[in-house]
DNA sequence: CAAATATGAACGAGCGCTCAGTCACACTAC
DNA sequence: GTAGTGTGACTGAGCGCTCGTTCATATTTG
């Protein structure tokens, strides 16, 4: 039973090669994006999938055991461009409250430009099996996890006031959905504040929350 | 061309009698909504919505003209309790700061109540035609408001720091997406916290925020 | 009985998915 | 070299089925 590509997916493939099978399922995924955006999951058939794709459905078939692989490669492909964006912005370790205020903008920054991505993963989680909705659950729990390590950090080097390991997580989980909230409310947002303006509104409060 | 009910829907009906409609679609919203939290919009059939109802197929299509009018249907009733509960409690016009906890603790409550039913309209709000959806976030707007008005009473009263009405909209919008923050992450936060340690890390957050 | 309300068989468009078959290419035998 | 054979990516017509919706008919109401 031939499996999947070198990675961490189960997705089975009649496929033998495993370097087409990445490159195709990158197509797969390159041509799937745009089109859940547009229509939303059910609404886009198997076939507008392989059609975008540029092959017949047949072919997609042989990458792909149902439609919903291909909402499961499309939600890990998000994850994965969001989480390096914001692995890149907590790389360049700044010092004092300035790193939270950089890590913040980085983020929202990230956020800002995903944003139709941040909201399909919002809408079609659901869609997805149990199994791998169990997988798209534990990528945000990861990212989430990467804000408890910064602060975890900054308080350590006593840059941030201490707080409680609870304190500390929480304000983890508002970081994250602060930042998505920009992407689920900007048809109003967008109409009041520049990404800037929420920006640095949202940071003073953040800011302000640690004890200004 | 026979109009809906007495109140605000345009949705059509074959049926005459105002007070019956406004009762039958009462009977299919109550059938509907468990169905669609259990199975999502897409996933449930129309003979399924009947069925539950007690009406036959035909029946249903008396009272609506598609299944998306079925859910915006179900996206009223739900905006409506949501909205009913915030204003009871908005009513009890405590004074000075524990004004907005008592604020923030009844509205996070009733997000604790309504999880599935808030969750089912962040999950499927794009899937109602650009009319109605915009219907529904209008109500999401009004929600918020709520907290802008009441924040702006308090305000008025020196009961809490003088504020942009920038920053004060943005406080509302806060405030509400940190309770809707409870029902589509409560598969993590439940396993750490209660939502009454929710409510009080959130309330002493959302204070310190304002110039604690 | 006339109007209003209710029924559910029937419709047909459209869906996800399959599978018998094609084709380009690589390897072997002579 | 070239004929023979095997492999695996690729094709797309079409299967089986479900779904939202309609409408001729039946039942109830006044």
């Amino acid at each position: 039973m031939p499996t999947a590509t070198a990675s961490k997916t189960d997705i089975e493939t009649q496929v033998k090669n495993p370097e087409l099978v990445a490159r195709r399922r990158r197509q797969i995924v390159d041509a799937a994006v745009p089109l859940f955006i547009e229509k939303g999951f059910h609404k886009t058939t198997t076939r507008q999938i392989a059609a975008a794709t540029g092959f017949s459905i047949g072919l997609l078939y042989e990458y792909v055991r149902s439609k919903e692989d291909v909402l499961y490669l499309v939600c890990e492909a998000i994850h994965q461009e969001v989480e390096r964006g914001v692995n890149d912005a907590l790389q360049r370790h700044e010092r004092g409250r300035e790193a939270l205020a950089a890590m913040i903008r980085e983020y929202f920054t990230v956020c800002h430009r995903m944003n139709d991505h941040i909201l399909l993963i919002y809408q079609e989680t659901q869609s997805l099996p149990p199994h791998w909705r169990k997988r798209v659950l534990e990528n945000e729990v990861r990212l989430t996890g990467l804000f408890v390590n910064a602060l975890a950090r900054l308080i350590a080097h006593g840059d941030l006031p201490k707080l409680t390991e609870q304190s500390i997580e929480l304000i983890a989980h508002n970081i994250t959905v602060l930042g998505h909230m920009w992407t689920f409310r900007r048809w109003f947002l967008a109409r009041h504040y520049s990404i800037e303006d929420y920006i640095s509104l949202q940071t003073g409060f953040i800011l302000g929350l640690l004890g200004g």
